[in-house]
DNA sequence: ACTTCACACATTGGATACACTTTTATATCA
DNA sequence: TGATATAAAAGTGTATCCAATGTGTGAAGT
């Protein structure tokens, strides 16, 4: 396991004010990590009493943290039934991948006007270690640092709110990867994200934003979006479609 | 008060899949709109006992209530001191405000591809409202659809997610207008929505995107962000510096 | 043998109770 | 009078308890 200490996806400002204590911190943290490193596979139940035993907390705390996890839609709350780790449909995985391109592309501008050779220093040193990850083999590592290059970039811009919502959407595009991509080709490719630290460093924004856009449709290009979704909605009136067309079954 | 059936803010995608129960959500959505339209100014705590009891339900259901508006931004929750109505700093103000001009100018594009006439008619019948609010002097009711204004006109572009982090922007917009704007100048100008509905009708996505950008920065420049920070913790260098200018008061 | 109903089990939702922290009020002393 | 320490209060954090809901199994009836 690599070191995570210049940069945490999802250890944003989205942890102040919002009152969470350290062990609470600590527990979302876990499962944080434990889904958008796809440990946990979408649809998997997380019952409150597993959890709460296996952290050593009564439920409410568990509750907490889930709720907080609902939120940010890396899991799903049901009424009643409990949570599971969220699977994106096909429909919200296209908006992700829109609001990423919107996101990133627009942000771009104020990431090259805020851009620091020291800045930029820490971004290469992620990229160095997303590529060791890569050559060692570590699929979920480099999936991992792949996510937070793309959040440390961004927070060049020095706009933490937008840096928050980013977070958001690569941790739901690791989810989205896990769902309908396969993991091989999931991650960047190689060498791919050295190119625009350059091309930040020269100040080009034009050719930064257009390197930006190209790599995030590469990006979604990775996994597959092409199946429509099933359409619980639409049960019923399939279903009553379906008895007009037969009225008598038996 | 007027009717909000066809365009609510903050009754987004939001609501489904993080479990909420159908009295919550009136709490939520009864404490949402007082945050917005400002009937609770930015800074008043919100104990959770005065609330229990105000809703007839137990401290629970409004912990629960409080940490989803707390996610959203729009209430501070700090460990062992509850909650109270967030005062956006003058930083966050302008990151929403420059979060505003990336999101809604980025999705202009995908407005107009996706504008039929039916749906510009929904947007025309939000600006009449808005109008007759402004007319009748309901300055509260004329932010808020100002603001809803907004949020559908995005939702046209079909992109949930987006829509979502539209919605909690502008509803912290509110919270900006409060603390840093006068509230007379704090809507936007009469007969300033229609134009653009014309000119997405009309296909423009350079002209529309021109239009967003122009009136976000109008918008922004109605209310004032040029004093610094309170910035409490200076306060003590503050107090020494004085004390170093007239060392013997007394 | 298959369907249906019912009961038992498991799990979640909500309320209460208790422990801890912060804040305020009071009293004592300089 | 003013400041500080102490004590009471108000309020939050967490755990536990009970009720409600969903799920699964098994018995009874056709």
């Amino acid at each position: 396991m690599g070191k995570r200490a210049s940069a945490e996806l999802g250890t944003g400002r989205a942890d102040e004010g919002l009152g969470g204590n350290g062990r609470d911190e600590a527990i979302y943290r876990n499962l944080f990590v434990a889904i958008v490193e796809n440990h946990l596979a979408p649809g998997t139940k997380l019952p409150e009493d597993t959890l709460a035993e296996t952290y050593g907390v009564s439920r409410t705390s568990i509750r907490k943290v889930l709720q907080r996890l609902a939120h940010e839609r890396l899991v799903d709350v049901r009424l009643n039934r409990g949570a599971s780790v969220a699977q994106p449909s096909v429909g919200e995985a296209r908006d992700i991948f829109s609001a990423r391109r919107i996101i990133e592309c627009g942000a771009i501008p104020q990431v090259v006007a805020k851009a620091t050779p020291a800045k930029l220093d820490v971004l290469r040193e992620l990229v160095g270690r997303e590529h060791a990850a890569q050559d060692r083999g570590d699929w979920r590592e480099s999936i991992y640092l792949s996510g937070a290059f793309h959040v440390e970039l961004i927070r060049l811009s020095g706009n933490e709110t937008l840096t928050d919502f980013l977070t958001q959407l690569v941790s739901r595009s690791s989810l989205v990867i896990a769902t309908y991509g396969s993991p091989q080709t999931a991650s960047c490719r190689h060498s791919e994200h050295d190119d625009v630290i350059e091309i930040i460093a020269g100040g080009d924004v034009d050719g930064a934003t257009r390197w930006m856009d190209r790599h995030l449709r590469d990006v979604e290009r990775t996994v597959v979006l092409v199946e429509e979704e099933p359409a619980p909605a639409d049960l019923k009136k399939i279903l009553e479609e379906v008895a007009q067309r037969r009225p008598k079954l038996r």
